[in-house]
DNA sequence: AAAAAAT
């Protein structure tokens, strides 16, 4: 009984993908899959957010599908697309096509994409030829769309992966020609394992009546990924991460840095001290990424080092471990990068090596997404030899019984040459050279030792409804800067508190957000300051005419 | 404060 509610036969899916999930071993629909194809919600625009590795391309595959298909046996021909794929990186989106492809393909479906890096006058040819559905990344989408390679004009599907990213300020500019370039009257669906508030508020505009899909009950989005947390010295970072390479000795790990710069030195870094790692970053060419990627995919290389260009969405099979070298910017990278582990029902384990002054950060971000993590300090280079010699013995306890004639006799030349304590001492030295060296962490044994500073002084919060003034303010879109970075931007600056803060709404060009009446006055001005870490920076604030009382949110 | 995305 359990089993045909389960199933995918009973999801109204289409024969001819059944059949091609059937010979894939797919027999089981996961969570996010089934709630897409619930009955209520066919043909309505979706939000959906599903933990990492819980199989959301394919899901929107399936909606896809559903829309493009109807009662149709098999696509029609190609021409026009039917269905636009929108995703931050180019590798996601090639491993996004490849996806489609397959699931789509045996009822004809076609699906191309168009990436950049990648030859442009190749994928005009092949958009000419026709297609059901394109995969693309922002740039190239819109390129193709301006030089008419690519007519949107029969687009009835629409989906944002990653959606929250994709509608961060960096993507917006673009992604709004692109969109503009489609039919009003579409489908369109937003997934990701991270739908924060103000996105959710951002995304009503562009999408209509759109129903909101929680695959992931909160506190489950890591719920197979083990994650630690490591106390470090900031000079020390990089031996620290030596010593948890060593001590996890994963048989595949993703490090993720902040700065490409980082990134290419710490993975230049790790190879010199003999760990078989390559680097990932959006500086590199196409080509080397690609190589990248692939190098980590066949087994030549177990440790790639990367930007953030590799935390969202790639699948990459066999990751054990996924070490945050350095911190996340917020909890949803934080969700995103260490997702690369721990995908489709395996366990992965997650590691962060954070300076004293980066715990709070890290904690206040831990909390947001909902996980929880030990803090234990970092493998030290005695533990780690401990370790080898351990294994060495085992090691040499099995092979003992091994040994054949010959290696007996070679052995016993050897021990005619010197006496048994300098020979086994030298083969020892030989055995340990193989293997990275383990690093002394002075400074960082000093510093985890501190008694934690308390974090800076919580204001009291107020509570019941506040008189509150409405602030409209928009910020130089060529500056970059983000709505969602603005307000904790203004609460620093303007010394406010959040709760301070009351209901924020986010539009594509504007943020409008309300501030307690007496704490007003002091913000604007305050807010209004040119702040010397960002000059040039225009901040565009109204102050509106009209307060009003308003609810203050819950704590 | 920072990464990605077009040539």
């Amino acid at each position: 009984m359990i089993d045909s509610v389960m199933s995918f036969a009973t999801l109204g899916i289409h024969p001819a993908l059944r059949r091609t999930l059937d010979a894939r071993g797919y027999d089981e629909p996961t969570p996010v899959q089934r709630e897409v194809l619930a009955e209520g919600l066919a043909g309505r625009d979706l939000l959906v957010s599903s933990r990492t590795g819980s199989g959301k391309t394919v899901a929107f595959g399936l909606l896809l599908a559903d829309t493009l298909l109807g009662e149709a046996p098999a696509f029609g021909p190609a021409g026009a697309p039917l269905a636009l794929v929108i995703a931050p990186t180019r590798e996601l989106a090639v491993q996004v096509q490849r996806e489609l492809s397959w699931l789509l393909g045996d009822a004809g479906g076609r699906v191309l994409s168009t990436v950049g890096g990648m030859e442009p006058r190749r994928e005009a040819r092949a958009l000419a030829a026709g297609t059901h559905v394109v995969v693309g990344t922002p740039g190239r989408l819109r390129d193709h769309i301006d030089r008419k390679n690519l007519d949107l004009s029969d687009v009835r599907a629409l989906v944002l992966d990653e959606a929250d990213e994709m509608l961060d300020m960096g993507f917006r500019e673009e992604l709004e020609a692109i969109l503009g370039a489609a039919p009003g009257e579409r489908r369109t669906m937003l997934f990701s394992a991270t739908l924060p508030r103000p996105i959710l508020e951002l995304a009503k505009a562009y999408t209509h009546d759109a129903a909101r899909v929680a695959a992931t009950p909160p506190g489950e989005a890591h719920a197979d990924i083990a994650l630690h947390g490591h106390v470090v010295a900031q000079r020390e970072r990089e031996h620290a991460l030596v010593n948890v390479l060593r001590a996890q000795d994963p048989a595949r790990a993703l490090v993720f840095c902040a700065t490409r710069e980082g990134a290419h030195h710490m993975a230049s870094s790790l190879s010199e001290r003999g760990f078989e790692a390559v680097g990932i970053a959006g500086d590199l060419t196409q080509g080397e990424r690609t190589r990248a990627l692939k190098l980590l995919r066949d087994g030549r290389a177990r440790i790639l080092v990367a930007t953030d260009v590799a935390a969202r969405g790639l699948d990459l099979p066999g990751i054990e471990l996924v070490v945050h070298a350095d911190i996340p910017r917020d909890a949803q990278a934080l969700q995103h990068r260490s997702g690369r582990t721990g995908r489709a029902g395996k366990k992965g384990r997650a590691v962060f090596l954070a300076t004293p002054a980066e715990r709070f950060k890290m904690e206040r971000m831990l909390k947001m997404a909902g996980a929880k993590a030990e803090w234990l300090p970092v493998p030290t280079a005695e533990e780690i030899r401990a370790r080898d010699e351990e294994r060495l013995a085992a090691d040499v306890a099995t092979l003992a019984g091994e040994a054949s004639e010959e290696e007996l006799a070679a052995a016993k030349r050897l021990l005619e040459a010197r006496a048994p304590l300098t020979v086994a001492a030298a083969l020892l030295r030989r055995e340990r050279a193989r293997l990275p060296a383990a690093e002394e962490l002075p400074e960082t044994a000093r510093v985890a030792r501190q008694v934690p500073r308390a974090e800076s002084p919580v204001r009291t919060k107020r509570s019941g409804p506040m008189e509150a003034v409405w602030f409209r303010i928009g910020i130089g879109r060529e500056k970059n800067a983000d709505p969602k970075w603005m307000l904790p931007l203004l609460c620093r600056r303007g010394d406010v508190t959040r709760s301070e803060i009351g209901k924020i709404l986010i539009f594509p060009r504007e943020t409008r957000f309300e501030v307690a009446a007496d704490a007003a006055a002091a913000f604007e001005a305050k807010a209004r300051r040119p702040d010397p870490k960002m000059p040039g920076v225009r901040i565009d604030l109204v102050r509106e005419e009209k307060a009003r009382p308003v609810k203050r949110p819950r704590p």
